[in-house]
DNA sequence: TACGCATTCACAATCGTTTGTGCAAAATAT
DNA sequence: ATATTTTGCACAAACGATTGTGAATGCGTA
């Protein structure tokens, strides 16, 4: 399987061009190649620009592979997410695709599908694949954060983003959720709503709490009382949202408005209004949380928190490759807040009724 | 940098267990631990079992990156897609994700942004990464080809699906979109339709060549003429969708019906339609193609052409890792072709009308 | 006893790149 | 002129797994 057909000449089929190549065609050694080619100081200019002329002329293209083995961290970035569906992770893998790729660095993704033993194997495919980082935002599961203390021991920077561990000192991007769920109620307060119900996500969950508190924040400081039956928790499908709306309607005292914190369920909840024969906004305004794209297309649109998904995929990034320029500061914990942006839109808007 | 206290002891710090480390251990070389590894015949099943238990032991994480080096190829397999959001792609990556996962292979993701330059700066990257084969998807401007010449010549797998080259001749799993234009089309001429319009995708794109050409083919077959200015070209964006029903609103004798090939498109055209005050069905009835989510949500729902994301995607690995694994069978060129799915909602049916 | 054969394993080269160290020549200082 | 630094490059050893070749052992058979 002789791959060169005398000792000294190009390789001539389809195998790919090495230093060893470069090195034999200038006469110079590979160490030679290597240095010009990364821009070396001991390195003079002359040979600098023989060697990528000659590199560019031969096409020549690195094996990342024997690179990060030697140097023992590859240039790929790993990142699990639950799903990749839907606008928000969507979103932000591109955001972190943009910034990583911008670094130079490439992205490999694994979707958890809402599932911890999956999660558990993505983490251990993405080590063996030796990433230089692993950015992950957890599947709703996950209780038990064992599985990362194999990252931490193997020294892999690790930054997690939107759902992070709950009372872990953990490098994180996230949203400031609080003031998500805040700017969202106290704007349904400022339409003229008295009764504001609350559809809130899975408790053990950072994100959904932040929603939470927000709502009942905005309540304090409005000085409304805060009806715990008004707050129904439900797991965020469409269909957990329509079960909630539901259970509103048939409250004694149903609500005049509604912050969902999230808008899937809220569509739900449109939908069950709808049935119901009440109007969007005139009997129920409603507010969600994430800025999906069907937001733009139900009638009426619905109003919701938008997450700067984009911003948060490189802000994350950004972080990460922090961490592995100088693993040192890696028990220094870090967080990013990001601020949301209320979309004011059809669903919540009843004319001038603070004037 | 002492990694190691003394010659014979095992890494104590976070340094990952090498081959080296359980041949230490074991008094055994390291060529009897990789073959014990990979169930070697010429490894005892003593020696196996010894060489199994310690590696769990010592928890050790084979580096894939050093095989990959050695046996030139790595269990990584490439895609390029033109974007991620929306429900076709993110559906067919989560295909394609299953399946590499199931076969051991880990998957990286590039979005081409619909970008041809982008797209080629992708493959530059999955190439560099070493990837053992190639699944992609072109951009919709994608005219010129060599950028796949590099890919062909190395000799790593290449399979397209969805869009593929329009020429060429190439491994392709593709959906056959004529048969979906065709049963979206007769489905809306057995409502009772009598000018069913086309919204048509761009022409040099063989997947909207196929829809539309099944779109003729069932008037043809259904005796009816074709009218060419029943059939108007568009971007498949919603705003491309809204033009090109405005155009059709405007004719002479507009239409009673549409048929777009993209549902983005579709939604488009309803929303002028509503904003025109026409019902749908009952003054035009409408069908698309992708089955996106909002379908379900628009007023009335959409008929829509499934696609069978997931399926394509796992069609497409099965592919491609039959072309890995016997490369000498790249030469002959492979089709797979999907059967789609008439999904039949509100927006198309008309009642009884065949009756 | 001597030979062939199968079993079980070690040696050593190899993939392509990076990098600490060393050595010569050229440039500068004394 | 010599002593010292700088510059420019090569040698060779890694990184960790794979694999062709060949050697030692044990067994059965002629």
């Amino acid at each position: 399987m002789a791959r060169r057909g005398t000792s000294d000449d190009l390789p001539a089929n389809g195998a790919p061009v090495s230093m060893a190549d470069l090195a034999r065609e200038l006469g110079v050694s590979t160490t030679t190649i290597s240095r010009a080619l990364s821009d070396h100081h001991s390195i003079g200019p002359a040979t600098k620009q023989k060697v990528l002329k000659l590199a560019k002329k031969l096409n020549y293209q690195p094996n990342h592979l024997a690179a990060a083995l030697r140097r023992g961290q590859s240039r790929l970035l790993g990142v699990v997410v639950p799903y990749i569906e839907g606008r928000f992770f969507a979103s932000v893998v591109h955001g972190i695709e943009q910034a990583a790729t911008k670094a130079g660095y490439s992205v490999i993704i694994c979707q958890s599908s809402e599932d911890v033993v999956q999660e558990r194997r993505n983490i251990d495919t993405l080590l063996g694949a030796q990433v230089a980082g692993l950015l992950v935002s957890l599947a709703r599961g996950t209780h038990d954060f064992r599985h990362f203390d194999k990252v931490r021991k193997r020294g892999t920077p690790l930054v997690f983003f939107d759902r992070t561990p709950a009372a872990e000192a953990v490098n994180a991007v996230v949203l400031n959720d609080r003031a998500g769920g805040y700017i969202s109620t106290q704007h349904l307060l400022a339409q003229g709503c008295q009764r504001v119900a609350h559809i809130a996500g899975p408790p053990h969950m950072t994100i959904y709490q932040g929603r939470r508190q927000g709502y009942l924040d905005a309540l304090a400081d409005a000085g409304r009382p805060a009806d715990a039956a008004l707050v129904v928790d439900a797991d965020m499908t469409q269909e957990d949202g329509e079960r909630a709306m539901r259970a509103l309607l048939a409250l004694p005292a149903p609500p005049d408005a509604v912050f969902a914190a999230g808008d899937s369920a809220l569509l739900g909840a449109l939908q069950v209004l709808k049935a119901a024969g009440r109007r969007v906004p005139a009997d129920v305004a409603l507010a969600g949380f994430s800025n999906e794209g069907f937001t733009l297309i139900t009638e009426p649109r619905l109003t919701s928190v938008d997450q700067h998904c984009e911003e948060m995929g490189q802000a994350a990034v950004r972080m990460l490759l922090e961490l592995v320029a100088d693993p040192g500061r890696a028990s220094a914990q870090r967080q990013v807040v990001l601020q949301p942006e209320l979309m004011v839109r059809e669903s919540s808007l009843r004319g001038p009724a603070g004037a």
